[in-house]
DNA sequence: ACGGCCGAGT
């Protein structure tokens, strides 16, 4: 759009009875400030730093699209006022343009009317803090020190803000202690540097000793304790805070919801004043991680009927619970809405989300079609589609999958190497697993879990090798679960094998005495063989402790 | 008139 036609929709007559400041506060959108424009235009204001600072700044904060405001920039034909140049370049920094900041930064250092002053540097610091760019953020240390704008309390906590968020705790301390004069944001800057350091003692010890606190530094040292999984102390410092806002509740539904209590994280979430995205996405992604994707599935519908936009984390956790509730219809609502959404595909995972949801709830040729157009797959996406596969009866294909993916230069960890040995062991894959188990500890040095171990008894037990099964249970170097030898009873069961079934049994009736389903298990094995008295002591047995067997569970 | 601190994930 040209300048002529933003202006160009001024009509309403009346706006030009009240003075241009005035017009300019009351703008709450871009197209206002289009109009209030005209009359700066009209009025001969276009020269007017005062007036055009504030026109900056407003234009900035309401807009991303930093054109427009660059445009009036360069309509001042003397900007030889520091005013017009800070205001720009925080509008820069505002917005995550760390580059265009410094360069127009540099402009202004070579400019020889105007030079940077102490309200320069700390929205440039920030910037750099944003990004977490160190190296720019030291050069800029050094002119801040050479222009002598060190001494400043905002140059200085945006300093330490700096350093803290780059985990250069030190640094930051450093800073910290040389600063000529300290206040609340100071001191927060410097705890949220200690508790991303991991040090909440550190920060903690700061938070009593400060002598001001404010709204941030109590959230500062709640989201810290959240953090450490330490709800009790988030909560003490929670009621005891003298005021809160929403970003404490948020705290604290966060906390909650990882420490699995969901039915205290919807409590916060329902008391907490001005509910906003970050506060749906800490419950809905609470409920989708705490095995409740119902739950997260129906906030998402309450979300939208309430007009709040979701972003790229929510519509994440959205899928991770269709993922696990694996319903193929769901799923299929919930691709066409991201994908007509307006949503950045290529931010916070959302691909890998959607071939994950696509594969695990059925819907393979769209997870394959989705999973090969990725422009970098990683080791989660493999896994994705593995999984899928798996899930899906084609473990053939995973296996040549899982091949290739090593093949394109990604290490497998531990989780893909349960994920592939549990794809072979559906589908009986022995060759191809015991492959894998063995290329996982002699190729990639891992040491397999209890549960990689199950995995290649319950592939070796179906496939009828119980005695390989048993032996390699027994050289567990650890001790094997009850997941297991349940896992080798149900083989025993398979193929009919007596004596090695009474043996687990037994373990298992020692291991866990109130599942039924071993109970269950051991009594099909005698039926199987038509031992029925045997069956009976079973069923006697199961009665005399109590055991209740689960619904649905054959006995035949 | 222009500036710094607290929230979603590993």
């Amino acid at each position: 759009m040209t300048l002529l036609s933003r202006c160009s929709t001024f009509t309403e007559p009346s706006l030009s009875s009240r003075s241009l400041p005035s017009l300019l506060a009351a703008c709450k959108t871009v197209p206002s400030l289009e109009q209030v424009h005209a009359q700066i235009i009209r009025k001969g204001g276009e020269q007017d730093h005062f007036l055009i600072t504030r026109f900056i700044s407003l234009c900035t904060s309401l807009s991303p699209d930093l054109s427009y405001p660059v445009t009036v920039f360069h309509r001042v034909s003397q900007p030889n006022n520091v005013y017009l140049w800070n205001t720009l370049i925080k509008g820069y920094s505002q917005h995550a343009r760390l580059s265009l900041s410094v360069s127009f930064f540099h402009r202004m250092r070579l400019s020889v009317n105007v030079g940077p002053d102490k309200y320069t540097f700390p929205s440039l610091v920030k910037a750099c803090s944003n990004e977490l760019a160190l190296r720019e953020g030291k050069a800029i240390h050094a002119l801040i020190v050479k222009y002598g704008t060190d001494h400043d309390v905002f140059v200085g906590s945006s300093l330490v803000d700096l350093y803290g968020k780059c985990r250069e705790i030190k640094c930051a301390r450093k800073v910290f202690d040389e600063m000529y004069e300290r206040n609340e944001v100071s001191w927060t800057a410097m705890i949220v540097g200690y508790v991303n350091a991991g040090d909440v003692v550190e920060a903690k010890k700061l938070f009593d000793e400060m002598p001001k606190r404010n709204l941030a530094s109590w959230n500062a040292m709640i989201t810290g304790f959240v953090r450490f999984r330490d709800l009790k102390s988030a909560r003490k410092l929670f009621d005891e805070m003298p005021e809160r806002n929403v970003v404490s509740f948020t705290a604290m539904i966060d906390g909650y919801a990882k420490a699995g209590d969901m039915a205290s994280a919807r409590f916060f979430f329902e008391q907490s004043p001005d509910r906003d995205l970050v506060s749906w996405s800490a419950l809905i992604s609470g409920y989708a991680q705490n095995g409740q994707p119902n739950e997260a599935v129906k906030l998402f519908i309450e979300m939208q009927s309430r007009k709040v936009k979701p972003d790229e984390f929510i519509v994440v956790s959205l899928m991770s619970a269709c993922s696990q509730i694996g319903n193929l219809e769901l799923a299929k609502w919930v691709d066409s809405y991201v994908s007509q959404s307006s949503l950045d595909l290529r931010r916070g995972h959302v691909l890998a989300a959607l071939v994950d949801m696509n594969a695990k709830c059925g819907n393979m040729d769209r997870a394959t079609m989705l999973f090969e157009e990725m422009p970098n797959r990683d080791l989660i996406s493999f896994c994705s589609m593995i999984q899928g596969l798996s899930i899906h009866g084609r473990s053939d294909v995973a296996v040549s999958l899982f091949d290739r993916m090593i093949n394109e230069g990604l290490t497998p960890d531990d989780v893909a190497f349960t994920v592939i040995l549990t794809a072979c062991s559906r589908s009986g894959l022995v060759k191809e697993g015991c492959r894998f188990f063995d290329s996982m500890i002699d190729v990639y040095s891992l040491v397999p879990s209890i549960d990689h171990y199950a995995c290649m008894v319950d592939l070796l037990g179906r496939a009828g090798k119980l005695k390989e099964a048993y032996e390699l249970l027994n050289s567990m170097p650890v001790e094997p679960h009850a997941a297991a030898w349940g896992a080798l009873l149900g083989a025993c069961k398979l193929h009919c094998d007596i004596e090695l079934g009474e043996e687990i049994a037994a373990r298992l009736f020692e291991i866990e005495p109130q599942n039924a389903g071993n109970y269950v298990l051991l009594s099909d094995i005698y039926a199987a063989t038509n031992r029925w008295l045997d069956v009976s002591v079973v069923r006697n047995k199961m009665s005399e402790r109590g055991v209740r067997k689960i619904p649905g569970c054959s006995w035949i």
